[in-house]
This record gives C-alpha cells, structure tokens and sequence, in this order.
DNA sequence: ACGAGATCCTGTCAGC
DNA sequence: TGCTGACAGGATCTCG
C-alpha cells in the first residue's frame, strides 16, 4: 500500500515521535516480520537511542547510536502491503492487537508498534556499513524527487519495455507503486502500455514534471488511505480525494467523460482512458 | 532484456 | 445469514 508519499508522511511523523528516544526493549511478536533471527536484530536495536528517521525508496530508516563511535546501526522497515508503524505514547493502546508484529519499547514508556494484516511486511536491522551493502538496498533508483527531467529521461533511454513496469521497478527509479503510476501517466497522457522508446524527450520530461508534482501534491496531502494506511499518529490521508484514475475504472474520465478503462499489466491493475492518455 | 504468471499472506467486499 | 470467489498498494522468482 504505502508508496512514497505515505512513507515520506511516516517518516515525518516518527521523526517528531522519536528522534533521541532510547528502545529499552524489542518484543517480537511474528517471527515472520524480522528478516533476520530475533536475537541478532535485538542485538542491533536495543538500548540504542533514535538518531535520525528518514525515507529511501518506500523504507522507513531509523538509524540508532548507542554513544559509542562507529557503532551505528540501522532499522530499515519495509511496509509492503499492509504494514503500519505507529508511534504510541505511554499507556497508549494498539490500534489492532491482533495485527501487531513487533513492539519497539522506548525508554520513556511510549511505544512504536509494527502492525501487518497480511504480514508481508518486514523489518530487519543492520550493523556499521551493512544497509549500503544490502543489495536490495545498492540497486534502487535515485529518488524522483531528486531528478532532474534530464536524468530522468536519461535513466530510460535505451530501455525497450512498457513505461508502466519501468516506473514501477524499483531499480530505475525508487518509491513510485501502482497508484501513483497510474496517477501520473494519466496526467502525462501517456499510455501505460506505451514503448519507452516511442515516447520521445519531450514527452518524458512531461511525464517527470507529473510525476513529482502527483508525488508532491500526495504527501502535502498527508499520503493516500485506501483501506489500512494510517500515518504515524493513526491519521488518515487525503490524497485518494484526488485520485484521478486509479479506483475509477468504468467510471466517466474527469477530462473527456468516456469510461475509464482497466486492464492488467505486468501483473498490476491499470487504469486508464483511451481518448486521453496515448 | 522483457514480460507473464505464480507466490508469499489475510481481510474485505460483491454476488448468489 | 452464510458461503465462494475475486481482489488488494509490493517484491521476487521461474520460465518462455
């Protein structure tokens, strides 16, 4: 669910929320939700205090200091689907007790709780240099919001697939998921099925000008709530109010007012209109 | 290099 | 009311 906006949003949040806060302990309550075995990422998080919060790609980051130099480490949090962190103060009840997966206990009696209805979610901690090396981590894409139309259009030239699953491969460029790819293109007027190498500069400048403005608009808007995301204080976004093709299908296109038209595409539901995006 | 399909899970919703 | 099947925002793997 979460795509960079609502990740961006969580960040912020838990930023506030726990920046110098010290985890005096970690329960794991899914063993599922740890990439690693819980004695080694209790190892890396305990008694260690939050230095920063911040996002790459669609991960929550938190990197821990425990006063010794050169002894970072790092909690890197992948939501996926349905995963939420939530900062609780003290005496705060979970939102869902039965979704909880991992608690983080903070020194001063709050809490920040990992909760995942379809525990596909993951968290996984790193010692000094081991989130550079994480090759999930090596071969994402440069954040959009940090590219320029130039190397934007760039990073696709040459690429002979679909625009669609290019935006979408994490490797070319990092956060964006289904929503806000089918967001975006339609704003471009570019077909998602469209060849990468039709499109042309000026048209993909195009489509990264939509792109970071969809990308923008959506995190000033607090993210998109479709069904569970919830920022960091159980908030819900608004970004969805805005949505212009994606959970519309059959529903008239806001420009032209022919039905909007869904398909599959790589595996992912696309909409689309077919007067309006070419 | 590309793309399709299956897979990991579980809740929700539509339809009968 | 109860059941069944379709579907869901992600990432990875296999296979053609």
């Amino acid at each position: 669910m979460p795509e960079l906006p609502e990740v961006e949003v969580i960040s912020q949040g838990l930023a506030q929320a726990l920046t110098g806060q010290r985890i005096r302990a970690v329960r794991v309550l899914d063993r599922m939700a740890l990439e690693q075995p819980v004695a080694a990422f209790q190892r890396l998080v305990q008694g260690r205090r939050v230095a920063r919060v911040w996002r790459r790609a669609k991960l929550v980051l938190l990197d821990l200091a425990d006063g010794r130099p050169d002894s970072r480490t790092t909690l890197a949090v992948h939501l996926r689907m349905t995963g939420r962190l939530v900062a609780l103060a003290k005496a705060e009840p979970l939102p869902d007790e039965r979704f909880a997966r991992v608690l983080f206990e903070l020194a001063s009696g709050g809490r920040l709780a990992f909760l995942d209805v379809r525990r596909f979610g993951r968290c996984l901690a790193f010692g000094p240099g081991g989130l550079a090396a994480w090759p999930f981590f090596a071969a994402l894409g440069p954040e959009p919001l940090d590219l320029d139309a130039a190397a934007f259009t760039a990073r696709l030239a040459g690429r002979r697939g679909r625009i669609k699953p290019l935006l979408l491969d994490q490797t070319v460029v990092a956060g964006i998921g289904n929503i806000y790819a089918d967001e975006s293109l339609f704003r471009a007027g570019i077909r998602p099925q469209a060849r990468v190498a039709d499109l042309g500069p000026e048209r993909l400048a195009r489509l990264h000008a939509c792109l970071v403005a969809v990308l923008a608009e959506a995190i000033a808007a607090n993210g998109s709530s479709i069904r569970d995301y919830r920022d960091s204080g159980g908030r819900v976004g608004s970004f969805q109010n805005s949505f212009r093709v994606y959970g519309r299908a059959g529903l008239p296109c806001l420009q032209c007012g022919k039905k909007l038209k869904k398909s599959t595409l790589s595996g992912r539901t696309t909409t689309f209109c077919t007067t309006c995006q070419a």
